[in-house]
DNA sequence: GGATTTACTTGATCCGGGTCAAATGAAACT
DNA sequence: AGTTTCATTTGACCCGGATCAAGTAAATCC
């Protein structure tokens, strides 16, 4: 209990379970941050970053399962993973549920909300993070007075829907192999990005919210994997993720789909 | 080839085929516009709404096949059907081709395009159609000055992402059913808001972009029709729909997933 | 440490919807 | 009007992945 916690992702925050995190440590400007190139600030003047930092709260670290938020809750903040995960999910009246993605260090999150004024899914963490929050009104009241701001919310809120539109093309075309490949492979080009190993990772959310994330059965995940781990592309224990072909994973991504050319050539 | 064009989708435009449209007609400033409800100028005092009309560029109608824009090219302008309908689709090199949506009137198309200030899709007119052009440089320099303006770019921003989650969460887990459903009361509803019957329309894009739209092969979707219509749901004849039990199709759209339920009973 | 719970894996079976093939029907072309 | 072309429908078949059913291994709880 004493020990480290479950290192899924976690390489960045390392923070001993149990004990509270030195608000020292967390309290650091975003001119120093590490995510500076992949968050808000980019593309902003230093004395803008000043003022953006200024309105940034950052709360204590999370543990797993807290919500960041709730479907339904008003809208308040932004919220960007500084260390750990999050994942974001709808949920029907039922109870059934669609993970909508796994956010990691810099991922800005709560950007469907501002046009309802109110949280249309759910946050929640999935081990031990830090997350910065940014109270919209005070970024909107910001962004009016600096344009460069307001261009990379735009920019920001502009990725999220190119983003978006990757996941329908993967959801409505590939086959469960293909989703499975492309989702390693984005976590994959992610970890790079932050300085961790592209091909050595922990995996911090379970079968089933990969599944569900891709529209997939359990089980049908659980046997991907171990089929990736036969033809020699990863190794699998448990969490624990090693991408020992890279090239091939990206060739069978990379390779779009063929119905159409096939119809072609008859 | 001198009587009216297909009535697709376009009660609202009955342009005669083959003359040129007066511009007069389409020289409305937007304060006039029909459409404003639904489109930017939505929360924009009077004055603001001036402004932006000087912006606004309305050029001549557009035909079946003529592109908004496409794939790779430099990003200038944010677009709104004003009549007419378009789709939006992202190609794979090898011609793949998957549908990204289907724009009424008063819907904003471009705003993907933002952050890598290229399209990352392709726009293509579906049937005669007048459309808005907005220059997003004027557009942004108009939001720094006006508030509310900015506002009203974020929610749009939002309510896209929004909307796209809607459609992760109908590919990623419904039926080949609840898909077309979904779709149908979705064509409904928008056509409801603009005036128009929600129960009897006329499609205008083919069974193939449907399909390929909802993830679905062409023969499905039109197994589907036919069923519905088997069923007492529809009438369909050729792109002419008549939805005869609405309610029946919303009741197949809310019933959730309900298999975690079932998993929690037993 | 042993028991319980939860996560994951593996095998067997089934079915929704894709693919293939062909017919029919509209629309465009000559 | 007759031909070509393209869109849609319908039928037959098949397969990828869901579902069902155990079995196994971690993690959590006493």
């Amino acid at each position: 209990m004493v020990g480290m916690n479950t290192p899924a992702l976690t390489t960045l925050t390392a923070v001993p379970e149990g004990k509270v995190i030195s608000f020292e440590s967390i309290r650091v400007a975003c001119r120093n941050c590490t995510l500076m190139t992949l968050c808000l600030p980019l593309g902003l003047a230093p004395e803008d970053v000043e003022r953006l930092d200024s309105i940034v709260r950052r709360n204590r670290p999370l543990h797993r399962g807290d919500f960041l938020f709730q479907s339904g809750d008003r809208f308040r903040s932004l919220f960007v993973v500084k260390t750990g995960s999050v994942k974001t999910f709808a949920q029907s009246p039922e109870g059934g549920e669609q993970v909508l993605g796994f956010h990691l260090p810099g991922e800005i999150i709560g950007l469907d909300a501002i046009d309802k004024d109110a949280h249309v899914c759910s946050a929640k963490v999935l081990e031990t993070s830090a997350v910065c929050e940014l109270p919209f009104g005070r970024l909107e009241e910001l962004s009016v007075t600096i344009p460069s701001l307001q261009h990379q919310m735009y920019r920001l809120l502009s990725k999220e829907i190119a983003h978006e539109t990757e996941m329908l093309l993967l959801l409505g075309k590939k086959s469960a192999e293909d989703r499975l490949a492309t989702f390693l492979l984005s976590l994959s080009q992610r970890f790079r990005k932050r300085g961790l190993s592209p091909t050595d990772f922990y995996l911090s959310m379970s079968r089933h919210e990969i599944g569900n994330y891709l529209g997939l059965a359990v089980e049908t995940v659980s046997r991907l994997f171990t089929r990736f781990h036969e033809e020699g592309l990863l190794k699998v224990d448990r969490k624990h993720i090693q991408l020992t072909n890279l090239d091939a994973i990206e060739a069978m991504v990379i390779r779009a789909p063929v119905e159409e050319f096939r119809r072609r050539i008859s």
